[in-house]
DNA sequence: AGCAGCGTCCGGCCGC
DNA sequence: TGCGGCCGGACGCTG
């Protein structure tokens, strides 16, 4: 699943890519033209598949940048600014190709569902197994008020301090640990992976209140947090489950992840134990982890 | 007002 | 082999 890693691996190919092209034509499949048709919001939010259709026509991308584990393309027609906000959610991919032949896995191709017709007759590709991801087409972020509620870029100079002084709000105190760095709120971009690798290399039990954590730790756990994401941006993300860069090429952090997805601690080979921290699965070793 | 909890968007995959 | 249940980012709704 894309995390902050992977969406900057997705950036760093898309940018060059996508950058300068304008749109022809969009092509929606008939899964989410009908899940729409229903009422659901499903891969295109906020506006109906008509709509997406007509007002992407012509819009020429001028900037494709990532915020978090969002995909931000800065779009221009006539004299108006436009934002199209993209969100992997699990499995969501993008392929820059000539023809939908060449996206070469069989249950990527299968789940094409928005295809983006350049002027130039190259098509950008976007493919979702899950449907979880999302296109949001916006005059400006502030439009879409969540957006404005993310935290700082982990690697901004202002991220640590906003890390501490929302950790320690009294709203946080009780809960694990896992669900505040987990929160976007509080630190951008870290999700159920490196999350996981950060409280195993910081020797801290995912469900530990964060109250019982000192300023200072909260401090290490911070770092920990961005080195870790900085690691994975350079290894090319982790490619785990349907995560794919662009054309699906894979990355290489999922070899050198220590806890997720362990069944034996590598520190003291210990079986892992796994606890559900909101909603979601929290791997880790009953031994080293405190 | 703010927040906790749950539903929603789904198909791959696992275990029986 | 067939099938029920599990899984999960982030938003929106409800109480």
């Amino acid at each position: 699943m894309p995390e902050l890693p992977e969406v900057e691996g997705v950036v760093r190919a898309f940018a060059p890519e996508a950058i300068g092209r304008t749109v022809s034509d969009i092509t929606v499949s008939d899964i989410v033209i009908e899940s729409k048709a229903q009422g659901r919001e499903a891969i295109i939010k906020g506006m109906s598949t008509a709509d997406f259709i007509q007002q992407m026509k012509k819009m020429t991308i001028v900037n494709v940048t990532r915020r978090s584990k969002y995909i931000y393309m800065n779009l221009q027609k006539g004299n108006n600014d436009y934002l199209l906000v993209s969100h992997l959610g699990m499995s969501g991919a993008w392929f820059v190709v000539n023809s939908i032949d060449e996206v070469s896995e069989l249950k990527f191709r299968r789940h094409i569902h928005v295809i983006f017709t350049m002027e130039d007759g190259g098509l950008l590709v976007y493919s979702d197994i899950r449907r979880f991801g999302e296109l949001r087409l916006l005059n400006v972020e502030a439009d879409h008020p969540p957006l404005l509620k993310m935290a700082p870029e982990p690697f901004d100079e202002i991220a640590h301090s906003h890390f501490l002084d929302l950790a320690q709000l009294p709203k946080y105190a009780e809960k694990p640990i896992k669900e505040v760095i987990m929160d976007g709120q509080v630190i951008s971009g870290c999700g159920n992976i490196y999350a996981t690798e950060a409280l195993f290399k910081m020797k801290i039990h995912p469900t530990r209140k964060a109250r019982r954590i000192s300023l200072k730790r909260k401090t290490e756990l911070f770092y920990v947090i961005v080195d870790i994401l900085q690691e994975s941006i350079d290894a090319g993300g982790s490619t785990i489950s349907d995560y794919r860069n662009i054309n699906g090429e894979s990355g290489g952090m999922q070899n050198r992840l220590k806890m997720y997805g362990r069944k034996v601690c590598l520190n003291c080979e210990t079986d892992t134990k796994s606890v559900r921290i909101a909603g979601r699965t929290s791997v880790y070793c009953p031994k080293c982890q405190r």
